[in-house]
DNA sequence: CTTCATTTGTTGCGTAGAACAACAATAGCG
DNA sequence: CGCTATTGTTGTTCTACGCAACAAATGAAG
């Protein structure tokens, strides 16, 4: 039945599955909320005090959480303990991209350590950005404490990825194509490693950490160097499609524009609001995200400011296709999109409202993303935890030798 | 975090939830199945043999299920026993229209036992309609052996519905606005009442008993005279959205079209693909699906042939646009849509192909429907047995009384 | 400061429900 | 007719969660 796996998991449940998803249950919310005491635990779970008191402590055991008598709040009755997920289990996250590859250490708890990025020649081949990425963990795993264990390395790629095995099919920006560069890294370090598209796991990242907490239905839009990438949230689920291509919402039809995106499809989203189009209207030749969003924030110019409303009514329109499919809780700008809609976001809605049926839109919030570029290095690392939250008894981490 | 409920559902899983939920999963494979080998069960639910076996004896005692000795395949072994859903559980579709009111008996197993079409003036209020269903339920029961057991009734609406409470929002082709049609039928029938919109259902009908079965990410498009309507399936579950109107297929953007739909929207699929063009064009006032399929198959007319093709690109555009979002394994098409698909298959994957990207496009099927006209009933009988299929133990079940 | 109510942790016990093992039943096959 | 394969049945075992009773630690009221 299902499209991506050849055997189905077992519909039924027994004892074992039992555990292993209550001790999933509480060590996502601790990978999620970082410290919180453990009588909340019993109360979002739902499970007995004695319960949550013996599957913590089968974590502390595991070496996933610690206790402590540390108190958080000042409430009457007996102080809770206090449990986190432990501080001695990372991962990495690799980002290569068309000038640098960058490499970021991840916190259990969700948190960027330390990012380190490599300036390279424009479109590295994958042999050397892998190299360099290997380089980088392996001086950065040489400084951490002996008894560091990791999870494993998660890499964004700009591109098209088959998730499976770790093979880039097409990253136009990078100009690789087919490339196995998943498996690359981890014959280089050693380490599991996991790749996926840089606007799917930046998503992941904001859904679980940023602007996408606490709604279950959430639509993602994020703008790079490399067009526009995006990641849908249907009931806390990552909409991933049958073989793994789904949300590839930079390529979605919106006009009737001659005009072709990077995948050579006219009239789409990514054909439209270009961020070369700003560049230009400012007459800059690059410029990152952040000197970008000054620019537009402080603009006076009519005809930047034209060129903004064009993109504003165009991005409106596609949130407006995408509101009336997903009737979404909110939808999430990143990059320059954000930075555009803060410039009128009137305008935007407008146009949303204009191209979406009223009870999709009605309540829909259009917002920020939280993380900034961070985003992406967050979510690569959240790929390498996954193991670990599915099955915290059965997974097995590396543990750091000096 | 859950947008449609204010009480999050507890995350954690004890051991009641774990017996219902092995009920529930056995139930539903039987419900979707039919009559299958009890070892059949074991091998699909990974469960052990004798856990199967006090299983299918609770519900047998509960009067969801039978069991008997008539053997299905000639293999070696002992023979196992048959397993099939109680065939004395019913539930009642009811499914308001322009121009006549319809209600439908339905089987446990999923066939439309009966279907009983009561032809009104046009547009007749909701209260007329909710009579004339009520009258035709009534009528039915009477004819119902006495220890049948009735789930419920389940209405299919051409419209946007709140589903929570059964209030019809809008019905644009009825002219109703904000219709309570849910309690209505409710007071008058003394049955538990679901409401939902009709593609909606038929969507949910095709994946379950039809062309959608087999595939766990499809996308659904149904034409009726009332508009396309549609649905979404992703990894097995209907997509719904923050507050349920999540699916609105026929009212998305694909193109600049200064032409609008029935909400008002300009360039949709529903404002570019209309059933009424295509009668226009054949010079026709009216026509039964059945009577516009045949007319189809057969023109060799320039004129008509030229709006079919017209509506194929279109159709094709929007088809892409879905293909790019959810990257589904097949794309379902229902009423005229399916009739023009047939009269050139190639021309609408050719327009698709050139609206989507090829990895969202590449393996992808698009396909007819298999119900039919019988799909929006099939899926509003299927609403009433929800909850007998969710809580098999818990579920209360209204005894006919004669 | 004392007492009380409140909340949580801890411990031992009860039990539902699934797995397991051993055996019986029934089929096809040589 | 014996052999093998598969399934149903029964009694037993055991895991993991709930429950109840008690202890511990706090704030609030007096």
């Amino acid at each position: 039945m299902s499209d991506t796996k050849a055997s189905r998991s077992p519909l039924g449940q027994n004892r074992e599955n039992l555990r292993q998803h209550n001790l999933s249950v509480v060590l996502r919310l601790l990978h999620q909320s970082g410290a919180v005491p453990r009588s909340h635990l019993t109360s979002v779970t739902g499970l007995n005090r004695s319960t949550i008191s013996d599957l913590v402590g089968e974590l502390v055991s595991l070496g996933l959480a610690k206790e402590s008598e540390g108190q958080i709040g000042g409430s009457v009755g007996r102080p809770s303990l206090t449990v986190e997920p432990s501080p001695d289990i990372v991962s990495f996250a690799v980002n290569p991209e068309i000038d640098a590859t960058t490499v970021g250490l991840i916190s259990f708890d969700g948190r960027l350590i330390q990012k380190v990025r490599y300036p390279t020649q424009l479109q590295p081949d994958a042999q050397t950005s892998a190299q360099i990425a290997a380089k980088i963990i392996a001086d950065l795993r040489s400084k951490l404490p002996a008894n560091t264990r990791i999870a494993g390395a998660g890499v964004a790629v700009p591109g098209q990825i088959r998730v499976r095995d770790g093979v880039i099919r097409l990253a136009p920006h990078l100009n690789w194509v087919e490339v196995p560069f998943g498996p690359m890294i981890a014959q280089l370090t050693g380490l599991p490693v996991f790749v996926d598209n840089d606007a799917t796991l930046a998503c992941t990242a904001e859904r679980i950490f940023g602007a996408g907490r606490g709604s279950s239905n959430s639509v993602f839009l994020f703008a790079g160097s490399g067009g526009i990438g995006g990641g849908v949230v249907v009931e806390d689920v990552l909409l991933r499609g049958a073989s793994g291509y789904a949300g590839e919402l930079g390529h979605i039809l919106i006009s009737s524009s001659k005009a072709v995106d990077y995948s050579g499809l006219p009239g789409t989203l990514e054909a439209l609001v270009r961020r070369d189009d700003l560049l230009e209207a400012f007459k800059l030749d690059a410029a990152t995200d952040e000197e970008l969003d000054l620019d537009i924030r402080g603009t006076k110019d009519a005809k930047v400011i034209k060129v903004i409303n064009q993109q504003l009514d165009d991005l409106g329109r596609a949130a407006g296709v995408l509101a009336t499919i997903f009737n979404p809780r909110s939808v999430i700008l990143g990059g320059f999109l954000n930075s555009i809609f803060n410039f009128d976001q009137e305008r935007l809605l407008k146009s949303m409202r204009a191209s979406s049926i009223k009870s999709a839109h009605d309540g829909l919030i259009v917002k920020s993303s939280e993380l900034g570029t961070s985003g992406v290095l967050l979510g690569a690392g959240e790929l390498a935890f996954q193991a670990v939250l599915e099955s915290p008894a059965g997974a097995e981490l590396t543990i750091n030798r000096k």
